[in-house]
DNA sequence: CCCCCCCC
């Protein structure tokens, strides 16, 4: 049962497998393959690799290739590209693991057979699935969670010696930019990746994802998650043409605030100072000031260590770490702008981190080479400059159980008063059926459109 | 045969 006409003949639906058949040919779309990764434990040592699965039902399995199998199939189960996978077992998944079947998993024998086919597997069930970023605020706490958001901007990478993370900001069509966190692999090789395209602004789907503790720390990957980037279903056309349509209109999407900000307890700055702040359950809260002085203007950034991030002294090349106690540990530019601002009676010193992308309009690294020649003449620098005397929201986490409060305030984020982010009627916005005429008249959306002809979107 | 759900 090789040739293409025989596969076909025998495919069935992932989840009309009878139970430990082996002779059942699925036909699957891989969403994601994993590195390859060694393991040893007591009983074995290796190498796997993981690879999950989609049918035409939407139906998702994970399949694992160990060893051997890894090299056998290294030309095959590409992302995006759709597979028959013949002569695989479906093996009970282990209930201590998540998975993305609640009962099946699929191994590979010495027997699978896979042929990748032309005959592509339709996403459209499969993005029926797909929620909204606001979608999670009504879902509890840890649920795993398929979404679809367009990517705004992407952190650096984040490792010690036990994880590597990277976070990154999407948004939705109520502009409600949300922080999600990327894991292990997901952190280095997909963040890699989404840092070379976020210019374009991709559309996402993080599928299996989950939304710790709401809010606070958002929504991350877990291992069986996967990352789709620029998919082509419905879904994400209409959110591409909303996203045109918003340009068009020459808003950014990448100033608004993001929902942390929008949730904090406003208070007065004198209150942040004077610690009489109410309770709030993720400790974050907001204030108005003005910013009165830019302490460090003319080199607003430091050399951190990627291990710890604190300060690390660079001579020739060589970066020492005295926290981390390492001569020569990896480094990276990061932005410590150091404000002082007033608020009410009472004034205060206020730092930031990856806040100041937000005032400053660029990342550390295009800052740094825009301003190393004729500094007066750059955009970013007078950008810099002129936010003095200009009033802001500042976003900042105050632990309230935090004995010896620190005096400077780290701000998470900063938002200028006059330029608040555009607002969106929530009705306005989901009326797709608005988006997408306007985009058929105003933007090359409309050659997707009409490429693709557009079912009529449920809501 | 793997198996990390982590963070200011």
């Amino acid at each position: 049962m090789t040739t293409e006409s025989e596969l076909a003949n025998h495919t069935v639906p992932i989840n009309k497998i009878p139970k430990y058949y082996v002779d059942s040919v699925i036909r699957v779309l891989v969403i994601r393959r994993g590195s390859i990764t060694p393991y040893k434990n007591s009983k074995h040592e290796g190498t796997y690799r993981t690879i999950i699965l989609v049918d035409e039902e939407g139906i998702k399995i994970q399949a694992t290739l160990f060893n051997k199998h890894i090299e056998t199939w290294k030309d095959f189960l590409k992302p995006n590209k759709s597979y028959y996978i013949a002569k695989g077992r479906y093996d009970r998944v282990n209930p201590n693991y998540s998975s993305v079947h609640k009962e099946v998993e699929l191994a590979f024998t010495d027997n699978t057979v896979i042929k990748e086919t032309d005959h592509e597997v339709s996403t459209q069930n499969f993005s029926d699935g797909f929620l909204s970023l606001d979608a999670v605020d009504n879902l509890p706490n840890g649920s795993i969670l398929d979404l679809i958001y367009i990517l705004v901007s992407v952190n650096p990478i984040i490792q010690n010696a036990t994880s590597k993370r990277r976070e990154i900001v999407v948004t939705n069509e109520l502009m409600e930019p949300t922080i999600v966190t990327l894991w292990g692999d997901f952190a280095e090789n997909d963040g890699a990746f989404l840092d070379k395209l976020k210019d374009d602004k991709p559309i996402l789907c993080l599928c299996d994802g989950v939304s710790i503790y709401k809010g606070r720390f958002g929504i991350s990957t877990i291992p069986v998650s996967s990352v789709l980037i620029n998919p082509i279903f419905q879904k994400a056309i209409d959110l591409r043409a909303w996203r045109e349509i918003i340009e068009a209109d020459n808003k950014d999407i990448t100033v608004a605030p993001t929902k942390a900000m929008r949730r904090a307890i406003e208070v007065p700055l004198d209150h942040i100072l004077d610690g009489l702040l109410p309770e709030s359950q993720d400790s974050m809260y907001k204030f108005k000031a003005t910013i009165v002085d830019i302490l460090n203007k003319d080199e607003p950034w430091y050399f951190s260590g990627k291990t710890c991030r604190k300060k690390v002294k660079v001579i020739e090349e060589a970066a020492a770490c005295t926290n981390c106690n390492i001569d020569n540990v990896e480094y990276a530019m990061r932005y410590c702008l150091r404000l002082e601002v007033c608020g009410g009676e009472k004034c205060t010193r206020v730092v930031l981190f990856e806040a100041a992308n937000n005032l400053l309009g660029c990342n550390v690294q295009e800052y740094i080479q825009s301003t190393s020649i004729k500094k007066e003449e750059c955009h970013y620098y007078r950008k810099l400059v002129l936010s003095k005397d200009k009033q802001f929201n500042f976003l900042v986490r105050i632990d309230l159980t935090d004995s010896n409060p620190h005096r400077s305030l780290i701000a998470e984020e900063i938002h200028q008063l006059e330029d608040q982010a555009p607002v969106i009627l929530e009705e306005e916005v989901r009326s797709m059926r608005k988006y997408r005429k306007r985009a058929k008249k105003t933007t090359n959306a409309a050659a997707q459109f009409n490429q693709k002809k557009p079912k009529v979107a449920k809501d």
